[in-house]
Order: C-alpha cells, then sequence, then structure tokens
DNA sequence: TGCGACCGTGAAAACGTTGTCGGGGTTGTT
DNA sequence: AACAACCCCGACAACGTTTTCACGGTCGCA
C-alpha cells in the first residue's frame, strides 16, 4: 500500500536510500538499514512493479497465448508454464485464442502494450507476422507445441514424426498387419508429421495402410465416436488402431465397444498425450507420452537466456523432445500367447 | 514499439494532443487529428499499460488464484474468467497455489505489487488477513468456488447444500434406501454442505445412512478407487452412491465394475461437477452440475460495479448458484420397471 | 472597435521507481 | 597539517502516461 516515499519519510532518509536497502544494490550503514527494513516489514511495502517496469523494462511478467485453455493438454501446459514461471519468478498472464488469429492477434498486442518480459505461445496465426513485430522488438519469443519454420524464433514442439514411428514400429513388431489411423486435421503440421512417422515405420515392416483405414477427424471425444463408427464400416476390421489424441481414443473405445467388440482382445486402441483420463478409463488406455513439462523448462530456459542476453541465439530453431509409449491395457500383440 | 512522445514528434504535435486523440478525452481539430491517427496506425502504437496504470492507477488486469489449476473443475474456472475478462478488457493473470496457504500469500502479495484492478481467487488460506490487507487498499475481491464468512468480502459458490440435496432426493425417490456416499476432505466447508443437503433430504425420506456407508477421501480419482474398494466391503452393498466429485466416481465404478458389478443394473453411482469427462465413460456418468461460467460472470459483474463505484457493496455477501442433475446412464431408480 | 466566450493546443506536474552524480564527512597517508 | 581516498547518502533525471492549467487565436456580439 504506502509508495516508497512514505517508507523514506517514515524511516527519515531519502528515497533513493530505501531504494538501495530493497534491492541491495549498494552498501547502506547497518543502523539506517535496519531503520528501514523494520519500516518495510511494518507497512508491508513492496515495489510497485509497474512503476518498476517503466523504469527497469522488466516487470518480471510473461504472456502465455493458447488455442483452446480447456483442452487438457492445454491445461497441463497451462500448469506446468505458471510452474516454471513461478520457479523463476515470472508472473503468467495467460490468454485463450479459441483458434481465432483475429483474437490471437489482439491477444499479443494486449502483450505488447503491457511490455511483458516474454511470449510463449501456441498455433501461430497465418498471417504470422505478429512474432515478427514482437521479435523485432527484442522480444523474446518461443513458440511451443505447434512449431513453426523461422530463422528467429525458436519453437518447441514433441518429436511427432518420431511419436508416431515409436506406434508404427509397435504394432508392426506386435504382428499387426491390419492397422488403422484416425488423425486430427491434416491442415496443421504435426498432424502430418505423426502420419508420416506412423506410416514410414509400418512401411519399413512391409505394412501398408489402405486409404479408408486412414480416417481424418477432430481432435475430440466427438470426432473420435463419429471415427469409431467409420471403422466399424471398414471389413475386415483393423486389429489395431492409432488415434492422435487421447480424447479420440476414448471416443473411439466407447463406440467398439458398443458394437460388442472387446478391447484389445478384438482391437487395440492406442491414443496419443497421455492425459490424466487415459488410466482412468476402462480398459486404461496405452498410449504416448509427451513431455509438457520439458516443453516448458526449455521454452524459459531460453527465454531467460535471451534475457540475460539479448543477442543470445538458441543454437537450433526447432527443438524436438522425444516422446515415449506407456503401455497399458488397451493394447496388446495380434500372438495372444505372447502376453 | 514507439513511445507517446515518438508518435507526437512524427505528428508534429506535443504529446498532449496524442493523448487526447488516443483517449478521445477532449476534441481536436480534426485535421491534426487524421495526422496523428495516421502515424499511430502507421507505427502500431499502443500506449504503455504500464504507465497508464501508474498514472491511472488502473493497468486493465485481475489476478486469479486457485489452488489446483491442472484439476477440470479449476480449469474450467480458468477458461471461463478468461472469456469474462477477454469480454470486459481486462487481462488475466493466473497464479496456482497448490493449496499451500504460503504460495496463496506470496501470489497475493505480487498481485499487490502489481497494482491488479481486482483480485479473484479460491481457497481462502486459514489466516485469512491477506484479503483484509487487499481489502483494506479499497481493491475489490471476489471469493469464488469455496466461500468465506466475511462482512466485505463477497463470495460465490455452488449452493452445495442445494446440491446435496437433490441428489439425496433423487435416491429417495427412486426408492433407494440403503445409500452411501463418498465426500470430499471434511475439513472443507462445502464437502460439508453437499454432505448436509444429501443427509438431510434422504433423513425427510425416513433413510439413514449409517457411518460405514459415509466414507471421506480426497477428491481425485485415485480417491475414488480406494473408496471403491471400502464400498466392497460393506455388507449389504448399497443400491445407490453419490460421490462428490466426478474423478471420484469415475474411480469408484472402475473398481465396482473390475469386482463384477454392473452399473447401474447392480449399483447406481453419482457424480459431482459434470467435468467433461463425465459424458465420455462408460456407462456415461449421472451427476450434478455446477456452473462455472455463471460464477465467473458475477465474479465480474461484482468487481466491474465496484470498480465504477468504490463505495458499492454487493447486496449479499455470499450468492449461491443453483445446482441441477444431469442424468445419464449410471443412474437408475430401484424399480427397475420403472425405467 | 472593443470585449468576453470559446476552442485548440502545449507546457508541466504527477504517478513510483532506479541509477547517476556529487557533496559532505571521516579516515588514512605523507 | 594538508590532501587524497573512501564511504554514505540525498537530489535529480528519466521511464510513458494523463490531466490540469494557461495561453493565444477566432468568433460573436454590442
Amino acid at each position: 500500500m504506502p509508495s516508497i516515499r512514505e517508507v523514506a519519510k517514515m524511516a527519515g532518509v531519502s528515497i533513493s536510500t530505501v531504494s538501495r536497502v530493497v534491492s541491495g544494490s549498494a552498501r547502506v550503514e547497518p543502523a539506517t538499514r535496519d531503520r528501514v527494513q523494520e519500516v518495510i516489514v511494518q507497512t508491508g511495502y513492496r515495489p510497485n512493479l509497474n512503476a518498476r517496469s517503466l523504469r527497469l523494462r522488466s516487470g518480471k511478467l510473461v504472456g502465455l497465448a493458447l488455442p483452446k485453455i480447456m483442452h487438457d493438454t492445454f491445461a497441463t501446459i497451462v500448469h506446468f508454464a505458471e510452474k516454471e514461471a513461478h520457479k523463476m519468478g515470472y508472473g503468467l498472464i495467460i490468454g485463450n485464442t479459441e483458434d481465432d488469429p483475429e483474437r490471437e492477434s489482439a491477444f499479443i498486442q494486449d502483450l505488447l502494450a503491457r511490455h511483458v518480459d516474454a511470449i510463449i505461445f501456441s498455433r501461430v496465426s497465418d498471417a504470422g507476422y505478429l512474432p515478427d513485430r514482437a521479435r523485432e522488438r527484442g522480444l523474446p519469443i518461443v513458440v511451443i507445441d505447434r512449431g513453426i519454420d523461422h530463422d528467429t524464433i525458436p519453437s518447441i514442439e514433441t518429436d511427432n514424426f518420431g511419436a508416431g514411428r515409436l506406434v508404427g514400429a509397435l504394432f508392426a513388431k506386435g504382428g499387426h498387419t491390419r492397422v488403422a489411423t484416425v488423425t486430427g486435421p491434416a491442415n496443421v503440421k504435426l498432424v502430418r508429421d505423426r502420419d508420416r512417422g506412423f506410416l514410414s515405420a509400418l512401411d519399413e515392416a512391409g505394412i501398408v495402410v489402405p486409404s479408408a483405414y486412414h480416417i481424418e477427424q477432430n481432435f475430440g471425444f466427438d470426432g473420435g465416436t463419429v471415427a469409431g463408427q467409420q471403422l466399424l464400416q471398414l471389413d475386415p476390421l483393423p486389429t489395431a488402431v492409432w488415434a492422435q489424441s487421447d480424447m479420440m481414443a476414448v471416443g473411439i473405445m466407447r463406440v467398439l465397444h458398443q458394437a460388442g467388440f472387446r478391447i484389445p482382445e478384438d482391437i487395440s486402441v492406442v491414443g496419443m498425450d497421455n492425459v490424466p483420463i487415459a488410466r482412468m478409463v476402462l480398459p486404461a488406455l496405452t498410449t504416448v507420452e509427451q513431455s509438457f513439462e520439458e516443453f516448458c523448462r526449455r521454452a524459459f530456459l531460453i527465454i531467460h537466456q535471451q534475457l540475460e542476453n539479448p543477442v543470445y541465439r538458441p543454437p537450433e530453431h526447432m527443438v524436438q523432445i522425444p516422446a515415449s509409449v506407456v503401455i497399458r491395457d488397451s493394447y496388446r500383440n495380434v500372438d495372444a500367447a505372447v502376453r
């Protein structure tokens, strides 16, 4: 509540001195230091961060722009971003862009007006000039989860190609030869990357996925249920399905189950993301884990270094975090005796 | 990027004039206004919100403190809070208190240092002096989800007692006479409120819940699974169970199912919250819906009014939002013929 | 022609910080 | 005893705004 001026008056010193004791930037006589300290704890004085931001051009604040806050994967990103921010003494201001470039643009503008120290965001609006504008201002900015090809803007994403290969190899080694996959919208790059990895691993094992066994849907539960219907039309049915999100996988399991099929005895289902629900459903979902925590750790690391040293450039523009398969009950090898 | 000073220079006017055209606060000659406008759009000038906050004591920013961001219910609160904030032209800065009074206190301090316009938060640290300190500074502050008894700090929460009654009445009318309930930690008030409502409605129907049928657990999935084990010990088994969170309900269904019981034929299970997963599990979960959107709407309404008129006091300290039952497949009346 | 009213604009203060500069006092060295 | 070196500390400018105040010019009216 009190300003530095009032603290100074109370302690009978100048504001410079107060500033010095709070920042510890220069020596001050122990006697006066104690007197000032006393007033500070007594009044609960805390420097006004807006004023500090004005003066120091750093308000210890970073902005986080996400497409859909409520979705499990982004909710976990929010969680870990907050965690990292907190750890490094930053505040976190968030915005939900709702996948709308308009809103994304508006939010970034707002962050610029707030003079945040850095920006982390997912999904680039197509125009993509916004990051540039921020960048030209020397503002550290990191793109997360949905990478971007850009010389000066670093991206952090899962090694989606590798994730796809993991599942493809799992299926191939497990003896599955009739496999299907349900992808997200093909206009997002990470969907295509995963798909390419998946198909390439299968291809190396001599397995081809006919186009009818390759279904595109939205990432949600509902996308999963309609994909499930489509799977039921297939003849012969696949023995294993990979869905590019856990939500979709749950939707698929739901309609397969209702159609009388057993999972994994009749059909194996594998998801992606390893959201909390994955272990709660029945059968527990085998899935691919992305380390969102690692995302955020890396993002803040880059930001931190760039803040320390403005000319710092991360060694690579795009860092890819490896994914890993977590085996649960919804998958089994085709040769049941093996298990 | 440019400051008001540079804009002024470019347009050949004083900074006062620029300020006037961006705020529209006073008339300015159309010719000069246009000239200034031009420079503004050309340079993409936006007033520095930190400076504005300093001068105007309002940075259009509100703080949101929550115990566990990643949990479904709080993630939805974040979502709707962001939505309302955006609608009213505010930024939202969030903090995860992890149910730790220490962290909560630190975060509130940070919000004060940032001179946010208002604070919304859930779960009060036991000491509870922080809200007071904020309040005494004239800062609008609203407690959400987990109400607080306080003369000047408004609370918004679900009518938890009413929610409990809803389920109790449902069971009673459905012919269930052997019912069990799994509550959250009894030291949180809303748990007790729900419980009281539940028991009172049953009591009015002449149904008593023996203490063994009254289980306390933590709110998560794991709490549900251990509660499920405990339920299995009961003899005779209840015909209906109310769990105070959907996660718990899912955990309970999981162990009941694995023990060979059918839901709802053998045991009905009802949850609370109506999180997205509720409709995805099998059988789809009957549950009680709380309107988090309404929470946030009301919170921002109060904040807005208090900001407009600093002496405004909301008519009641505690507003309770009614809950509603949403019937899905995990519940059925005891007289199966009815359905 | 003179005067008051009004209108557009600029100068300046203030919001709360931090860092630079310099002044006064104390100490140490020759 | 004189001077250099140091150490504390206060005055002041600056960060980017908004708002008050005042000033010069136009206009309307007598």
